[in-house]
DNA sequence: CCCTGTGAATTTATTCACAGCA
DNA sequence: TGCTGTGAATAAATTCACAGGG
């Protein structure tokens, strides 16, 4: 029964459960879910079968328990408390982004920076703290997971000493890989300028569509 | 020689170049390459070989006509003109940030907004431009790419606007899945909250690591 | 001997096709 | 009949293993 989850897998839930959340409905379709989502109903399906048969033929899911199921796999169910290192332009963004979608099940608890000009003042809800107290809070606040928005220099270091706190979880948006030497530290890489470089691959000839 | 190269290969080559172009080195092996970018050596000589020979057996890679080659693929050789559409706290943070990385290759040449209190303010180096200006614009700024950091309820019809107009690339924040109608329009969906939420899925048991 | 280039093997992911149940 | 669940087929990506040139 419980196979391993892929990780192609993982990465389509937040987007089902999202959809899910807002939908108003009581029962929904694989092809309903693949369209609003932008998915096949083949890959949704197989996406849910692997955590159990959720569905009822002829029928569809419901979908409070599918939600539910979700919520528990991504472990979404107690919560996930979030730092973010480096209260600059992007690091305020996400703050302030994230405090506004209102989300409950992942948290930004803490903003942390080592400029004394930035320090104290507020971004949405919460007042930047100093690096100096990031290993304290993390364990207080039991933080989970680290969003890095700092210079490429200081993002390594931050990292190691957050993995050595405990914290296995981090969105790096700094241009840098980062390696902990914990193989169980996970690493998710967002750099959004190298995202609109590959994106220019795909821009070619600037052609205005005929209307279809 | 010239087989398709893959999709895979084409999102690493961004962070290839960023390397190599500060690196200071003339010469590169794939294992330095590898090691600096988090990915394997094979990977990397595999990728190169996509696009020819480049490098010489028992010495490595010439940085600078690989940083040229790199640049030619991903089309970044005469240069992208793109639009952020949206100037709300991921907008502007956008537009400051890729504006501070000094990008010469990937430009952002507007920002648009509807609310009559953000139009006419400075985001940068840039003024934001009323939505109504749009397609304008896009055609007298050469724009190719359009990067939407707009509410869902809004970002499939201003897609949908700016690929009548020819744009066919996007990066999209938006949380909402982008359908326009045609078909080699291409969409790269980030969606922060859901990265957070499937990340959330590898933070498991929060245990200090031992140091090692 | 070192490091590239590349077929072959393997792993991973997606799509197909259809049996099975409401 | 409609839609799920799933093995089987296919496609895509990665890793292995080594031949071959400098």
């Amino acid at each position: 029964m419980s196979q391993r989850i892929p990780d192609a897998t993982i990465r389509r839930l937040p987007a089902y459960l999202r959809w899910l959340v807002t939908c108003n409905l009581e029962r929904v379709t694989s092809g309903i879910l693949g369209q609003a989502t932008g998915f096949s109903s083949e890959q949704i399906r197989k996406d849910l079968a692997y955590f159990g048969a959720f569905g009822t033929r002829g029928v569809g899911y419901e979908v409070a328990p599918l939600r539910r199921e979700i919520m528990r796999i991504l472990q979404l169910d107690h919560g996930i408390q979030a730092m973010v290192v480096g209260a600059g332009h992007l690091g305020t963004a996400l703050v302030r982004y994230v405090d506004q979608a209102q989300q409950r099940d992942v948290k930004i608890v803490a903003v942390m920076d080592n400029n004394p000009r930035v320090i104290g003042t507020e971004v949405g809800s919460l007042v930047v703290q100093p690096i100096e107290a990031m290993e304290n809070l993390i364990e207080t606040l039991h933080v989970g997971m680290g969003v890095l928005t700092l210079p490429a220099s200081a993002a390594v270091e931050i990292a190691e000493r957050m993995a050595n706190v405990g914290v296995h979880a981090f969105l790096n948006f700094a241009p840098v890989a980062i390696c902990t030497g914990y193989p169980d530290v996970f690493v998710q890489h967002i750099d959004l300028t190298l995202e609109m470089q590959a994106l220019s691959y795909f821009v070619r000839t600037r052609q205005p569509h005929p209307i279809s």
